[in-house]
RNA sequence: GGACGGGUGGGUGAGUGGCUAAAACCAGCAGACUGUAAAUCUGCCGCUCCUUGCGGGCUACGGAGGUUCGAAUCCUCCCCCGUCCA
């Protein structure tokens, strides 16, 4: 069996250990997965991402759908052989640009006009094509187009929103079912709803008779406060069934991670870490760090002291800043590396307190921790 | 020696009588970033005072004088830089 997800062990808190297993190789979960939109995760080559301890990738399907085109890379032999990662992948179905275009697009039930923001080029994404689009990369792991909104949204319109991408996932399903080929490829639902306890939870309850192999939590951590995020994902995930893998999208902030795996999270995304990264905005055990402030400007030291980083093994802070402030692409590079060191560090830990049976305790003590600026 | 052109805030460089503490860009300082329109974006960026307000005072467009209600902007002289002619 190609797909095969196993729950390993739940702890008295809800987080669950488990395993993943895709056609392209194993995912221990929880597990989080950085963002490649482009069929790249900027500034680092495949071979760092793998001595990193990467298991998965996200890759974007209205952007390699746009450029280079979904038929290109399926003539090229898929995603995996075309960006040379042998391992698994997700692609997100487009559904967060519904989100984050909003000047550049329209929604109607039948799916989304993009203006593309490469060169305003008119496109048109339904449910079936976005499937389409996403069979022909060939990720092992592929999302239904949802429609995500923002925050706060009234409820008559995240009933809409939640009402459209329930009937969107039903027609991706349905797409899938006669074109895909579930023993190469997953699809997992997405729930929708705002921050409606009552629309969450009814959407998760459709969602899940539509019988998905996973499930996704869209549209929160966009703005709400993370205690909403912290209460939606609870509430939502009570509902979806235990033997099946949960993946909160979008998040997060690095002393959050563990509250979504409290509440029976197994997969997470983000760009922060590669984004700020790019940004000069590091992530270290005593909290944030801004490599660009003066006062670093002759600081000797590592960017975390407890990093065990190669970043961290070998460069001041005071070299890292001088390379920000030079916009030398090293500081990209070294910058991203650090990083996404730094969430997977973060992920590995979290597993062994659920394989401890501490991962409460070690959560509070992140998040005291993380809440702070080094000295 | 002569003829032109030019000297503006840390830098480049607009501005040619009031709306100008002086555009824009860069540098500098600070902040933001959550399924990536992001190596992006935002704010500050002469000094000073306070009741922090589209607040007050001071200083400022090579120097010194002058014209004017008012000058970075006009006039006079001087200093400096560039180009050309001797």
């Amino acid at each position: 069996m190609a797909f095969q997800f196993e729950v390993l062990q739940i702890d008295p808190s809800g987080a669950r250990l488990g395993r993943l297993t895709t056609p392209h190789g194993v995912i221990e979960t929880p597990a989080f997965m950085p963002v490649g939109t482009a069929a790249a995760i900027k500034g680092l080559p495949q071979a760092t991402l793998e001595e990193l301890g990467v298991q998965i990738l996200l890759a974007n399907t209205y952007h390699l759908f746009l450029r280079p085109g979904h038929e290109l890379i399926r003539e090229l032999g898929g995603l995996h052989k075309f960006m040379s990662w042998p391992h698994p992948i997700l692609t997100d179905s487009g559904g967060y640009q519904v989100f984050s275009l909003s000047g550049l697009r329209q929604v109607t039930d039948d799916g989304v006009t993009f203006r593309s923001h490469l060169d305003g080029s008119e496109h048109f994404l339904s449910p079936e094509k976005a499937i389409e689009i996403e069979i022909a990369l060939g990720a092992d792991i592929i999302m239904v187009l949802d429609e995500c909104i923002e925050t706060p949204a009234d409820h008559e319109s995240a009933s809409k929103a939640a009402a459209r991408t329930l009937n969107w996932a039903r027609r991706c399903r349905d797409y899938f079912a006669t074109h895909g080929d579930a023993a190469r490829q997953s699809l997992f639902g997405i729930v929708q709803g705002a921050t409606h306890s009552d629309l969450r939870l009814a959407n998760a309850d459709q969602l899940v008779d539509l019988d998905f192999p996973g499930y996704a939590v869209g549209g929160l951590a966009v703005g709400e406060p993370h205690a909403v995020t912290c209460e939606i994902t609870a509430e939502v995930t009570s509902r979806l069934p235990a033997e099946k893998p949960r993946y909160l999208m979008g998040v997060g902030r690095p002393e959050h991670l563990g509250d979504y795996i409290l509440r029976g999270i197994d997969m997470m995304d983000c760009v922060l870490p590669t984004r700020s990264a790019r940004h000069g905005y590091l992530f270290t055990h005593q909290g944030r760090l801004l490599i660009k402030n003066a006062r670093y400007a002759k600081d000797p030291r590592p960017i975390d002291e407890q990093c065990k980083c190669p970043v961290c093994a070998r460069y001041s802070r005071a070299y890292l800043r001088h390379l920000f402030l030079a916009n030398e692409i090293l500081a990209s590079i070294l910058n991203t590396h650090h990083n996404l060191y730094f969430y997977l560090d973060i992920m590995r830990q979290i597993r062994e307190a659920i394989r401890l049976r501490h991962l409460a305790r070690f959560c509070s003590d992140l998040q005291a921790r993380l809440d702070n600026e080094p000295s």
